[in-house]
DNA sequence: CCTGCTACCTGATGGC
DNA sequence: TGCCATCAGGTAGCAG
């Protein structure tokens, strides 16, 4: 479940290992795990994965939102974890295990693994022809992103707040995790409609929402990413989550009892007794 | 434009 | 123990 700060630690810890490699060759084994996935449409999308890949220097390592982005000497290589996708790097050209999207280089050959099927890979010109990420929308960790930037886009919204935090086309890169656990911090009820959430809320949620990445980050970062194990993934990020997952629980805050509800289909974690 | 619903996948989990 | 059903999650695409 890779939300903004684990693709952050994952772009920084792969930019030494790949930035200015040439990719001699790229193959798409599994060409589900391509953008699109209609079945005539993966197969053209791998083969041009494959032929625009080869050849090209990465020139630069880049994250928009939850999307990692390695910008080629021509076009760009865009990579969407999703839920499970990982990334495996091989200090040879043979690879093993599970492996769907394989790029070679000097020195090893870097994976894109999901044996759920859920990420994607895509090929494109440039970054802003990925929908996703031209309706992108402000980075948390940017300095555009300010409280008042952010009472200003809640404003415009009827949604309940929950469901805004996860729209990617307001705030870049907060997934499930880090909404509840900004909501908690700035003690707002996720139900609350986004416009009714008051001025000092939003500075609260602000504040709740950089905070909440900022640590989580540092996290992800200590220890780094190991691309090398192929069973490596982000430890100990359970111990900075004060809500999500803890239903039942005590509210570390109040003392009131952490609920789960259904948002959207989607799972909210709360504390009704100190978030307004 | 805005909003909400569903399909997409498959490993993990829970119930019997 | 084994089997089956259900769940989890982010985004695209579509409907209203």
């Amino acid at each position: 479940m890779p939300e903004l700060p684990e693709v952050e630690a994952l772009t920084r810890t792969l930019r030494p290992l790949v930035a200015g490699r040439k990719v001699l060759g790229c193959r798409v084994i599994h060409a589900i795990a391509v953008q699109p996935t209609s079945r005539r449409g993966a197969e053209q999308a791998a083969a041009a994965i494959e032929k625009n890949a080869r050849g090209r220097t990465i020139r630069a390592v880049a994250r928009r939102g939850k999307y990692l982005l390695l910008l080629l000497d021509r076009g760009c290589l865009v990579l969407h974890f999703k839920l499970d996708g990982q990334l495996i790097w091989f200090p040879t050209r043979r690879i093993s295990g599970h492996v769907d999207v394989a790029f070679e280089m000097r020195g090893g050959t870097l994976a894109f693994v999901d044996r759920r099927h859920f990420g994607r890979v895509q090929w494109v010109d440039a970054p802003e022809d990925v929908p996703g990420i031209r309706k992108m929308g402000v980075e948390p960790l940017s300095r555009e992103f300010t409280a008042a930037r952010l009472a200003e886009l809640l404003r415009t919204s009827r949604r309940p707040l929950k469901a805004f935090l996860l729209d990617q086309a307001k705030i870049a890169g907060l997934g499930n995790i880090y909404s509840n656990e900004a909501m908690w911090r700035a003690r707002v009820s996720p139900q609350r409609p986004a416009y009714r959430v008051t001025r000092q809320q939003a500075r609260r949620l602000h504040k709740g929402i950089v905070d909440v990445l900022r640590r989580a980050l540092e996290c992800c970062l200590r220890p780094a990413p190991d691309f090398r194990d192929p069973n490596w993934w982000f430890q100990g990020l359970e111990t900075i989550l004060a809500v999500y997952g803890r239903a039942g629980e005590k509210c570390r805050r109040c003392g009131g009892t952490i609920r789960r509800i259904e948002q959207s289909g989607r799972s909210t974690f709360w504390c009704l007794r100190c978030q307004r």
